[in-house]
DNA sequence: CCTACCGATCGGTAGG
DNA sequence: CCTACCGATCGGTAGG
């Protein structure tokens, strides 16, 4: 292997801090996994905090090129919640060191990153609202939802996923996303209430 | 204050685990939450493992108690499934600290009482599989449905709460169960397919 | 429960 | 990118 640069040390720390979490994780098991003194990260890098604002700062941009994608798709609010729930869970899935650090860890963050993290969350969780709002004003959804409870109950139930899926079990992640969709929107239930009027 | 005792100390882990992690948590950080110096903690206890090992087993006893009293209990999937939902969200809630403690820092216990604690929550999610496979035999759920992943999904979704839940925000734990039990079995949906046939 | 302390390890720097 | 090192902090012990 040739000289390691920046992006193989953020690498490094998105498998670590997912799998031994941030205070878990040294510089000198950065080093090691990447066949350096832990020292030697200091040519690359100013700090420790800075690998995990890296980190979490990728895995941002990506839910924020997501949300762009879904605002300006046209489509029935069905559809537009099936496009988040596939690319959410394609991002979670993509690389999962990425993700479980980006959701575990950012509470570690230096305060103003971790605020600028969560307002960007925030925001991205809003087009979760408006997706969900959109369904209950044009009656594909039930009007009583509270769209801010379901928003957040969708997405616990997506970043859920990271503890558990994995790509090689019974489903990949598209039908993940089908499956997921499908709970989300009729219900685990037969819908008796409706059918047998 | 009078003399401190084992379990103040485990009160102090429980909290200080949830907020700072683990590894984040010093015993001297343990110790300035209780108002004593750090090496007296070893009067109470033989290593900082002990801690962590003590918060998971009093939330593994709780949710072993649950799904004991699911398994005997009667009636319906939807009303069982109704039991399970609502004495899980009691436990995530009644304890915060300890819940996030569980589900975060489980994986940094001694290898041992790690796996000891994942196979006591592999039979916990027994009991989900099996109320949702009674549904899909019953007629009541989708006779389609896959129960291990539903499992999956619902227990994601309900552990995912304690990332965001406030009982001091608009709703209660309990009406948050209901909410959850609604979507759950009838989704998000108006169930046009079924209505309009 | 405190004082005093142990060796190990931490994040990080200097100098090459 | 390494060697050599810094002060601080870590989990934990001895002795009272």
């Amino acid at each position: 292997m040739t000289r390691k640069n920046r992006s193989d040390v953020v690498a490094a720390a998105r498998v670590l801090f997912a799998e031994q979490g941030f205070h878990g994780t040294s510089m000198r098991d950065l080093g090691k996994e990447l066949g350096l003194m832990g020292s030697s990260l200091y040519s690359h890098v100013v700090s420790k905090d800075e690998l995990l604002v890296d980190v979490v700062r990728e895995a941002s941009s990506r839910f924020q090129v997501l949300a762009d994608d879904v605002r300006q798709m046209p489509g029935t609010a069905a559809e537009r919640l099936a496009h988040l729930i596939h690319g959410h869970l394609q991002i979670l899935t993509e690389d999962p060191h990425q993700a479980r650090t980006f959701l575990n860890e950012i509470r570690f963050l230096p305060e103003s990153e971790r605020k600028e993290a969560v307002e960007m969350f925030d925001l991205y969780q809003q087009t979760f609202r408006e997706v969900i709002q959109q369904g209950c004003a044009s009656g594909e959804f039930q009007s009583e939802i509270d769209v801010a409870l379901a928003a957040n109950l969708v997405l616990s139930l997506l970043n859920g996923t990271t503890r558990w899926f994995s790509p090689h079990g019974t489903h990949d992640v598209s039908s993940l996303g089908d499956e997921i969709h499908q709970l989300l929107t009729t219900g685990l239930g037969n819908s008796p209430a409706v059918s047998l009027q």
